[in-house]
DNA sequence: ACTCCGATTGTT
DNA sequence: ACAATCGGAGTA
């Protein structure tokens, strides 16, 4: 139950700020909103966005956690018991993401975005981004307070973050 | 062509 | 505190 957003050309910390162009890598943050864009990072990790915005306006919101409703015994299996979702790396190995998904349309098997529940706004935190250095005091991370499913140190998980670079 | 570093995670 | 691990970004 976390996320956060990237705003493209005119957020620095994204993949598509304006100093870096329109890039194969960046390319689906392009496209239509409701597809996914998957990258690696480190050399090891996928991570999974949202594109959002219309299209031609490169923007994502990154899924930092999720809350398994059903296959926890598979995800268990691919993460060898550890922590399931709560991590944007985590959560993409526990789903199986890989990048063989980036450019995939999320109204579609085998990855879908669906409608949730409601949730009450008041237990929507705000923070600065998780690991990103440029930008790094924009109030672009969205959390359910309290949520066990949140990534990052218990300590970032309240209703009232502290401000702190990374970790 | 070459260096630097990252929207992370797991182990020491 | 630090290693793992590599493609993209920045520089030349």
């Amino acid at each position: 139950m976390e996320v956060e957003a990237y705003l493209g050309l005119h957020d620095p910390a994204s993949h598509a700020a304006e100093r870096i162009g329109r890039t194969a890598r960046n390319d689906v943050m392009y496209g239509r909103p409701g597809l996914a864009y998957v990258y690696l990072i480190y050399g090891m990790h996928w991570c999974v966005n949202v594109v959002t915005g219309t299209e031609g306006v490169p923007s994502a919101v990154l899924i930092r956690a999720l809350d398994p409703l059903a296959g926890e015994d598979v995800m268990a299996e691919r993460r060898s018991r550890r922590p399931l979702t709560s991590g944007p790396a985590r959560l993409c190995q526990a789903l199986g993401v890989t990048g063989e998904l980036n450019g995939h349309d999320l109204a579609h098997p085998p990855l879908t975005l669906a409608p949730g529940w409601p949730v009450d706004p008041g237990r929507v935190a705000t923070s600065p981004r998780i690991g990103v250095t440029r930008a790094a005091d924009w109030p672009l991370r969205f959390y359910l307070a309290g949520h066990r499913a949140v990534s990052g140190p218990r300590s970032l998980n309240t209703s009232d973050p502290v401000l702190r670079r990374n970790v």
